[in-house]
DNA sequence: AAACCTTAAATTGTCGACAATCATGCTTGA
DNA sequence: TCAAGCATGATTGTCGACAATTTAAGGTTT
């Protein structure tokens, strides 16, 4: 029985996919249990073939560590993989800035500066509660990679990397985080890349992601997370 | 029919991933070319199930794109993907020297000198023919991967991403490199590590995949993988 | 009581068959 | 003659069943 909206799509196992991956970055499957192909095959009220191959492609995801004849789990988040993970962000991120100093079209520049100025008035009339910005168009850390013009770093990080990235910020919510400094951290590297500044764009991605690492290791450090 | 050395491994889909994953590298199904389930699910002696996994695998190592209802194709090199993969490279390479500069411990330090000592002793031995060290435990870049501690990067970059660095690697075959320019190159970024130097060990890594980048872009517009 | 072996249940891996979709060639009509 | 539509064949997507392996439980032995 399918308990989701299920978004129509061009084959079952592209759903499944989808609404798994979903519901393990919401944590609607806990982190660490096991994924039962019989089980999830009645859930969503297909056969095990499709739901194999949507596993498949979690597991490319490292949403699941899958053993042979065992079955798949969920992984389960902790401080070293985040930090691991945010190590790439900021390699790959700083990289993306740098390419769109030179290649972000002026138009998309200005459209920028507008979106930070819609997030900065959400902060005004929002007591400075943090703008949900996750996986939509108004994600600026979304429209710098995709400003990039590097199709090959788009893919890795808005499909292959994202799922992870989503759910750490996700699970710890940026509680300790300061949507102002955040606020104007982006605002300087939308400068540096308006200005075709490559080398400080990167630096400055680089320097925010690290920072933003650094919050999310204090705040698993004082959570449930730091259990492992 | 297996036509292949069969490498036993514990599940058939594992088998067929790996072998087809050679096959396509080593370009003996050619690029851009169709992947029949029926065909290769005969071919290796396997029903379709097994083999489809291994499709979906494929995908997720970028060596084929795959449309609903129509099937999937090996991927066609180009320059443009060259540079964008390149570029990565350059990014998370950057990093893995940087980390390496930090974390990798003095016996690995000099194993690597002996390793590079042996290449130069290689060169003097073979009118500076260039060393094949692909995937073994003597590349170079695989070496310093593994001493970055970083597993997810780790992870990326000689399982997810390697497949594809591979196919561009051997299909160019480095005509145009020098070798000895190279090991050059790699003995100031070993140095830098050495000395802890991570942004030195970072800036000189990146200048070496950028110099690979270029040298690979000049073969391939003469070549006829310049035809797309 | 603990460890080991045996056995049964459940889960994963694999297979062959059917349904749905797409590609191809032919017919038909203008 | 050419284009549109149809029919046919082939390929992919999905399903249910069987085989192989792992896990769990129970009984036996030391």
């Amino acid at each position: 029985m399918n308990n989701l909206v299920s978004i129509k799509s061009a084959t079952l196992s592209e759903d499944i996919a989808q609404q798994l991956s979903n519901a393990i970055v919401q944590g609607e499957i806990p982190q660490g249990s096991k994924i039962s192909e019989p089980e999830l095959a009645k859930q969503y009220g297909v056969s095990r073939g499709p739901l194999r191959e949507a596993i498949v492609k979690l597991e490319g995801l490292g949403l699941v560590t899958r053993t042979a004849n065992v079955g798949a789990r969920v992984i389960q988040l902790n401080i070293q993989d985040m930090l691991d993970t945010f190590s790439m962000r900021e390699a790959l991120e700083g990289m993306a800035a740098r390419l769109a100093a030179t290649s972000m079209p002026l138009t998309e520049v200005n459209r920028l500066y507008t979106l930070l100025d819609k997030h900065q008035a959400y902060l005004d009339d929002n007591q400075d509660e943090h703008y949900v910005q996750q996986g939509g168009n108004d994600d600026f850390h979304l429209r710098i990679i995709h400003a990039s013009g590097n199709a090959k770093l788009v893919r890795l990080l808005t499909e292959e990397l994202y799922a992870v990235i989503r759910m750490y910020r996700r699970h710890t919510a940026d509680q300790r985080s300061d949507p102002r400094q955040a606020l104007r951290e982006h605002r300087a590297i939308l400068d540096a890349i308006a200005n075709h500044e490559g080398d400080l764009a990167e630096l400055l991605m680089r320097r925010h992601i690290s920072r933003a690492s650094h919050l999310l290791k204090q705040a698993m450090e004082h959570s449930a997370l730091a259990s492992q």
